[in-house]
Formats: C-alpha cells, structure tokens, sequence
RNA sequence: GGCGCUGUACCCAAGUGGCUUAAGGGGAAGGUCUGCAAAACCUUUAUUCGUCGGUUCGAAUCCGACCGGCGCCUCCA
C-alpha cells in the first residue's frame, strides 16, 4: 500500500519499519475548551487510517497525546477561576466522551504532558549537551541554526523564514525562528523544577519526549492537521533528530481543514462549531461519512447542506442493513441464492483503500455493492438467508468495521427487548389489522402520527418495518 | 514578500496520459411496484473537466501563460 508523505510529498510504499507493528502518533488536543467539528475530521480520519491498517493485519500502537499544560489553559485557568488541572481534567473527560460519541476507537495510550515533564527535561538536557540550546534568564531556546534540515518538512528555508515579518519579536532569541524548549515561569503559574530554574515546558517538546517514550526513537507514522506542519511538526523533528540521531519518522500524514463558507474553520477566527453540537444533529455515521466522501488532505467546506445530503447517504446504507436484519430473523431457507460475487467488492475495496486510503473510492464501491445488491432483491423472491448473510458481513467489515459508517449491533429493531420495541411492534399489529379490513383512513393516521413522533413506518412484501429518525 | 494547495454536472466529489465520450452521494424529471406512502428498481440529467496556447498517435490528466478560490509563514486539527 501507498501513503502520501508530507517529507517527500510524494506517495511512499508503506513498509512499517518492524511489521507488523505499526507505530502511530497523532497530535491531539489542547484540552482547555471542546472541539470543533474541524478537529473532528483529522481525529475520525485517522481513526480510519488506524481501522484500516488494522484491517490488513498490522498491530497498531496508536498513541494520542494530550497537552493539559499551555498558555491557553494558564488563561482560561486564569478566567474560570480554576486551577489548571481542574480545567483540564474536565476537557479532558469532555474530549473522551465526544470520541466515544463519534465512533472513534480508543488509542492504545492517551499520555499527558504533565505526566512526563521529566522525559521532556530529560530530552532537553541531551540537546544541552549536543550544543543545540541556549539559555537566556532561565528560559531554554532550541537553536534552529544548529540543525541542518530544518525545514525540510514544510519545504521551507531558513533564509526565506527569515524575511517572513509575521514572526514575534522576542529579543531573547537570538534567532527569531528559535522556539522555546523549557519556560520561565511567570508568578503564579503552574510549574515544575528544572536544572534551569522552575518552569514549564515549550509546546513542541512533549511530542518529542512522549513519543519515543511509548512507541521508540524512530516511529513509523505521525500524523496531524495541515497547520502542524510548520512550525510544531518542524519543530518535533528538530528536537528528536538532534537528541537522538535517528530518523524521527518515517512517514508524516496531514489531515486538510474542514472549512465554513470557504474560510477555515479556527478557534481564533471563531467561525466553528463543537463537534457535541453537531452530533445532536447528526449522528456519528453521517458525519463520518461525510468526511470519507473527500480526500483526506485536501479542504472541505462545512455547512447543513452537504451534512443533509450525507444523511441520505447513510440512510441508503442504513436501509439496507435493516433489511438485512429483519432477513437474518426469518432465517428463510430456499434453493434461490443468487449469483453474487461479493469478493469483488473486498478485492476493490482493499486497493483503492491501498491507494493512500481512498475513502472516496471506498465508498464508491460500498455504494454500487449496495445498489447491485438491492438490485437482486428488487428482482427475486425468496432469497436463501446465506446471501444475506456474506451481505452483511462484507458491509460490517467494510463499512462497520474500518469506515464507521454503520453499526449492526445498534440498530432499531434489532430484537432489542424494550418497551418502545413492544409498543411499535403493537400499534403496527393494529395498523396492519385495519389494512386487512381496508380501514386505510385510520391506518395511515398511525403512520403519519408515528411519523410525527420521528418512528417511520415501512411496508414491505415481507411485513412492515420501522427506523427512528 | 516567501512557500504551498486548488478550480470537474444544479450541489458535493473521485479520477491525474489510452480501461473514462469522466466513479460515487445528494438534487431534479419521468416510469415500475404499492390501497396510498416510504423504500427499492428502471430511464434521463458533463462529447466535457477555470481560460488560452503547447507537447503527444492520444490529455481532465504533462508543459507554459493568464484568471479565480484557499492555506501556511503567529496559537490553531
């Protein structure tokens, strides 16, 4: 399989350096405030990159790191009247519970800065000795000039960095592109003790420190949002690279912006809206899906339109994975199996998917396998429940289990013993009795009154089915 | 100023030299099925890929110019 590398901006074979594990690091959040729905597309896009490599048979070791110790955590800290770690705390079980409600899977380890500020001061001291620092009233500065492929990544250069005007003065750095590895700290802050003094770490040195912690000095894949590139992703390679003279990663991903009215969606610009929003009105599959219909790099623009025409992609999905349930029940029995080579569909499945995870093909190919299946429905009667059967499990595994985008176990009427279950099972009894005596006025009072209640009434053939809107 | 991305039907979007006179989703129009709906099925909806040139036997795909849109260079996924 191939996968683009922001290093090389080219598409690589993916050969993981011990397979097969797989080592995987993703940037996550600054827990000081929820997400927006733009985070979400990065965090459920390499949740799909991690499914699929799973998928084909790699051991992942996926580590998502949490930075609960920043400028805008002191701030907010500061405006709630908080003490950092409460804030973060709460963000953090906030972040957890907007994953677990976007499908997300669980990564193998979550690690905190604050829980490894010694991994960090201990990277730092390294680069102390390798010549790579300067110290100015306590403060540590990472020397830019003293690393010779920096800027490699954002395919820039020094010289062309330099001119750019938008770069903080600080007159402590003797190079304005020198970042901060190690922090005065200020009266009143959180801090912790260092050979220089107390402080705090600089942003990009947890990275650093946490990764090779968990997963080793050399890593696999690392991946972000398009904006990490320059300067954090840069800067993670700067500080790993000089203090541990290896290659830090072998193949860097970038997940493009989700944009609102063409403008990228930010925290600063304000023009966002929290992924938990958005989910009380569409479901996790629908906003996955509407993410995999775009290639993951490239921008995408946000608005209730595009998410409404996702929605009725998945209902096309969701229709059909109901049928196929109320099918696996009557476990029908008969000669009719026809001739559906679902194979096919996994052969092509997996090879657009090779191709640098292209959902958009993937999805391409889980429609048309739809469509070619409700086809054969559509055509016979009396289907042998075994074609429902490989049916199902092509899309679990397809759709379910690597894009997201439907949940069997989940679904409305799926033999769930519930009261609501009972009652809708009751009032379509009643409804069906009064079909039979044409009592169609009084039957479809039900149905529009069910309707009314988000419960939508199918019939079918076959008997009559319901899914909550 | 520097670097980079991008322009495909009514909307979203894949395809990046011949398999494509261009996937897939949504929308729209007509039809089948149905008591009626819904779902599903069938048919129609880009000889054309921002514009103009060039390379090639052959281009949406390569090259050049031009015109739009966006991003990074500052915290941001």
């Amino acid at each position: 399989m191939q996968i683009y590398n922001t290093l090389s901006k080219k598409k690589e074979i993916f050969q993981p350096i011990n397979p097969p594990v797989v080592t995987m690091y993703m940037c996550g959040p600054t827990v000081y405030n929820y997400f927006h729905i733009g985070n979400a597309r990065s965090f459920i896009m390499a949740d799909i990159v991690r499914r699929y490599l799973e998928f084909k048979g790699y051991q992942l070791k996926f580590v998502m790191n949490l930075t609960d110790i920043d400028d805008n955590i002191i701030k907010k800290s500061i405006e709630e009247n908080k003490s950092t770690k409460e804030l973060a705390e709460f963000y953090s079980n906030m972040f957890f519970e907007d994953l677990k409600n976007l499908k997300i899977k669980k990564a193998d380890f979550y690690p905190k800065a604050t829980d490894h500020v010694q991994e960090m001061i201990e990277v730092i001291k390294k680069l102390e000795e390798k010549g790579f620092v300067y110290v100015v009233d306590e403060t540590v500065f990472y020397k830019v000039n003293n690393f010779e492929n920096y800027g490699r990544l954002s395919g820039k250069n020094l010289k062309d960095l330099e001119s750019g005007v938008r770069v903080e003065i600080n007159e402590d750095k003797t190079n304005p592109l020198d970042f901060v590895l190690w922090k005065k700290a200020k009266e009143n802050e959180p801090s912790w003790d260092s050979p220089w003094g107390k402080g705090r770490p600089g942003w990009h040195i947890e990275c650093s420190a946490m990764s090779t912690k968990l997963l080793g000095e050399s890593i696999d894949i690392h991946a972000g949002g398009i904006d990490l590139i320059f300067p954090h992703h840069e800067n993670e390679i700067a500080q790993s690279e000089a203090c541990f003279e290896k290659k830090f990663v072998k193949y860097w991903m970038h997940f493009g912006f989700l944009n609102f009215q063409n403008e990228k969606m930010s925290k600063s610009l304000g023009n966002f809206f929290t992924a938990r929003d958005v989910l009380k009105r569409y479901n996790a599959e629908v906003i996955r899906l509407f993410f995999s219909q775009t290639y993951y790099g490239g921008p995408l623009n946000f608005s209730d339109e595009l998410l409404e025409s996702a929605k009725k992609g998945y209902e096309k999905i969701l229709n059909l994975a109901i049928k196929i349930e109320s099918e696996l029940k009557i476990q029908n029995k008969s000669n009719v199996i026809p001739d559906f080579n679902l194979q096919k569909y996994y052969d092509d499945f997996s090879s657009v998917m090779d191709d640098d995870f292209n959902t958009p093909q993937a999805i391409a190919i889980i429609f048309n396998c739809i469509h070619d299946a409700n086809k054969i429905i559509a055509g016979n009667q009396n289907i042998d429940v075994a074609f429902y059967v490989d049916l199902k499990k092509f899309l679990q595994v397809t759709a379910g289990g690597v894009l997201g985008l439907i949940h069997f176990d989940e679904l409305m009427g799926n033999a769930k013993v519930s009261l609501e279950n009972d009652l809708i099972q009751l009032l379509i009894k009643l409804r069906n009795s009064l079909k039979i005596e044409k009592n169609f006025l009084l039957a479809d009072k039900i149905r529009e009154d069910l309707n009314q209640l988000g419960i939508k009434l199918e019939d079918s053939k076959t008997g009559t089915t319901y899914k909550i809107k």
